[in-house]
Order: structure tokens, then C-alpha cells, then sequence
DNA sequence: TTGCCGATTATGTATATACAAATTGATTTG
DNA sequence: CAAATCAATTTGTATATACATAATCGGCAA
């Protein structure tokens, strides 16, 4: 190697080699030692490069054991989730928002254990659409747990979407996504101009703050939504 | 600092500062060798550190600009994509699989254009149920381009599901996914025991061995069906 | 044979050092 | 004054070294 190893380097041709079947799947490759030998590079680089492999589920590294590679690539996919006005904004349509609706009635039990909340905790819902060169995009139904974001009883969700102002004012450390195929309800199909019973893509979002439950949104997508990555 | 410190103390301390926003968003938070200082690390392990918050989204690096906490939290989320029957297995239900049918038809146009394929290239056409306790948990309706994979003409996909066999027979070496709602069609809908029109919950998978595709997979769930992930 | 325990070994990570690459901001030049 | 150039700065990454940690394997004892 007259070149100074990359890293990248390392990780793509040991990758190559897996697909190649160089390395079959369940094999047992050469320890850390010897493959930087054999690359001419130091032994941390030959790690970072390993460590990128098991991260995106081609090897099953254990200490001791060695690193194999996996007989069954549980592979994973990223999906970046941006706030909706920069989804739409990136298509290169314009946004528009609109403020549905605004209460702060007895929640359903349903939405209070996905929060995992007492009975009595007052929680704001907020309902509203986020349209893409006007045409209906995602109607988000929202419910803000006001004991951990008292702010949000005060805030003007008539100008900034609940999205954007909790973005800037109700920081979180932890969140669960969810998706799932649902038919439209008569109101939801209503709002997003569908048929109702027509199907819609439902992306549901929990966030904490330090186990703190902050707020649960519902996003629904008319049925030509599509969330696409590349691996 | 006493102990030794860990790039993943570093991390977590520094997300907190972020989450309590000490260092709101938008901010230029200190450059490497002045954040080694404080912690009292070496540069490398804070370098690691922000490198973690880097690709969570939580913020942006760059050359001689430095490192700023992201104004808008584009946050990706992993999902695991695991084998169907692991996936089934996992949740400790007993997995069955049946064919359903297998032919080589001319494909339809959109097909051909997904899998960027000319005309004349020969495609196999495997369509098959994974069942999770004898309930239609997958219909899986998939492609296969016989010129790069030969050997899945002669494959026995009665015993082994066509999933498996690939991962053994066919690496790839990229892959988009992608995932939406659809309506059930009359066919879909009667393998998964729903009435035609009754949202499905449709995974697509194409993967490519180096620029040359190998096979398009639909995944089609009955709408009870849930992706979930957690950050 | 079974179970415990310690030696061994591969990976995990911290550190100091050195240099590369990108980008900014200032300085020089046309 | 604008454009080109250069120096300074910050992150990116490679390297050698050292030690930590987990897991396996072999041996020993019950």
C-alpha cells in the first residue's frame, strides 16, 4: 500500500470481499492484527473500518470470539426525519399550514397510556394541516403533555405549526416512531380530500425529555405518500 | 475528571447540554482541543464523541467553521430490517411459509422501469405468504432478474422462501427501500384474509450487486401491521 | 461428568502525535 | 475595487502504544 490506508478504504474492500463471498456469511475473518498487517495499516484503522461494518449489520463482532460475518444480515435502514415544512420545501413546493382545531379535552385512554399518564395530567390537542403547493400533505394530531410544557397553553400555534414551536421550545432526549397502513376516518379523509376509508400512511412520534413524556403526534399522509432510503 | 473518561460519557454529556440548551440550537459550541481541556480527554475522544452527535443530527461539523448545534433537528431513525421468519420468530410465534405461484411472465412496464431493466431481460416472478401462527402476517410478491441470478430459475422455492435464498445465492451491494399505504387488491386481499379495498402496509425493496439490479420485493402487510423504532 | 476458575486472546477504547483537507479571513495584486 | 492568493484555524484521520474488558478454552476439583 503506497498510499496511506483510508479507513474507508479498508471498510469498502472488506465489503466487497463479503459480497464477493470471499468471506461467506458465517464465516470467521482474520483478527484485527492480521488484517492490518496485511493492509499496511494500524490496527485502529482496521477497527474504525470493522466498526462500521457491524454497525450496518454486515459482521457480528464479539471480543474473544472474533468478528463473523452475519449469516443473516439484519441490515438496517436510516431514515432521516425532517420537519415537514423542510420536506416539502426540499420537493420544491411551497408550504403552507393551517390550524385546525385547539383544546384541551379528557384524553382518550388510549393516548394516555401511549404516554404512559396519569389520569388528571392536562393535555393540549392540537389538530392541523400542513399542505404542499395546497394540496393537503400531512394532517398532524398532536397531544402536549402541558405539566411538561406549560409554554405550549400560551403559544400562537395560528402562525408557527406545534411542530416548529415545540422544536424550539420543548427539547427532547428520547423518541419511538411508529408506521403503519390505517384507513382514513371520515374527518381525516375530510381534511386530507379523500374518500373516507381510503388509506393513508400514519407516522406516529413519542418524545421524553429524561423519561418525562413531552407530547405524541399522529402525522397521516394521503396514500401517494412515499418514505423512501437508500442503504 | 478521575476516571478515565469514556467517548460515550463526553457524548451524553454533551447531547445534555444540547437538550437543556446550554448550548441552544444554532450555537458554536467550543472547538475540539478547548472541549478536550475541559473534560480533561484527549482531543481523538472528543473528536469521537461529536462524531456520534454529528450523525445523530444533533449537530453540524465543519472544517475550520466548526461545530454548531443543529438548528433543525434533522434526526434519522434505524430501523432493524430483519428476515420475515426472524422477525416472526422473534416475536415468538411460529413461522410458516407457503408458495403461491412462480412464472416468468413478460413484466409489466413499471416494473421493468423500477428495476431499470431493457425489455427482453427475463424476470421470475415469485409471489408467496409467510404466516405467523397461521395468520397471513407477509404476502410477498417478488421479482427476480434471471440474468443476474441464474440459478433462481432452478431454485426449489417450495420449502426454502425466496427471501432466504437470496440472502444465500444473491448479495447486494445497495439497496432502497421504500414504504407507504396502499388498498388491498382483490387478490392481496383474499391471501391475507381482508376485504379488497382495506389498507396494506407495503414494504418495496430493490437491491442492486454493483449497479446491476437483482430483485424487486413488495411486502405486503395487513394494516394491524407496525414499524417501529426507537432513538 | 459437571462446574468453577484462571489464563489467554480478540476486540474496545484512550492517548499523544502528526499530518491532511477544507474553509475562512486577511492580504496582496491586477 | 475586485479577484486571486496565502496564512491561520478547525475538523478529519492515521499511527503507535497502552491498557481495559469480554469471552473462550483448558485445566482442575468436586
Amino acid at each position: 500500500m503506497s498510499a496511506r490506508s483510508s479507513f474507508r478504504t479498508l471498510r469498502d474492500e472488506m465489503a466487497r470481499r463479503i459480497a464477493e463471498r470471499r468471506w461467506p456469511p458465517g464465516a470467521l475473518i482474520p483478527g484485527e492484527e492480521a488484517l492490518a498487517r496485511e493492509f499496511g495499516a494500524a490496527r485502529a484503522t482496521v477497527n474504525r473500518a470493522l466498526q462500521e461494518l457491524a454497525r450496518a449489520g454486515l459482521v457480528e463482532r464479539r471480543r474473544r470470539a472474533g468478528t463473523r460475518v452475519a449469516l443473516h444480515p439484519v441490515r438496517e435502514a436510516r431514515f432521516v426525519i425532517p420537519l415537514v415544512r423542510q420536506e416539502i420545501e426540499g420537493r420544491g413546493a411551497t408550504y403552507r399550514y393551517r390550524l385546525l382545531s385547539r383544546e384541551e379535552p379528557s384524553p382518550p385512554e388510549i393516548v394516555r397510556a401511549r404516554l404512559g399518564l396519569d389520569d388528571g395530567v392536562p393535555l393540549l390537542r392540537v389538530r392541523c394541516l400542513h399542505l404542499a403547493d395546497n394540496a393537503p400533505y400531512q394532517l398532524e394530531d398532536r397531544w402536549i403533555n402541558l405539566d411538561a410544557v406549560p409554554g405550549a397553553r400560551t403559544a400562537d400555534f395560528e402562525t408557527v405549526s406545534p411542530n416548529e414551536w415545540l422544536v424550539e421550545n420543548a427539547p427532547f432526549t428520547e423518541a419511538e416512531f411508529t408506521f403503519r397502513a390505517a384507513a382514513a376516518g371520515p374527518e381525516e379523509a375530510a381534511v386530507l380530500q379523500l374518500r373516507a376509508g381510503e388509506p393513508v400512511f400514519v407516522g406516529e412520534r413519542i418524545t421524553w425529555l429524561r423519561e418525562r413524556p413531552i407530547t405524541l403526534v399522529s402525522m397521516i399522509h394521503p396514500p401517494s405518500h412515499r418514505m423512501v432510503t437508500r442503504l
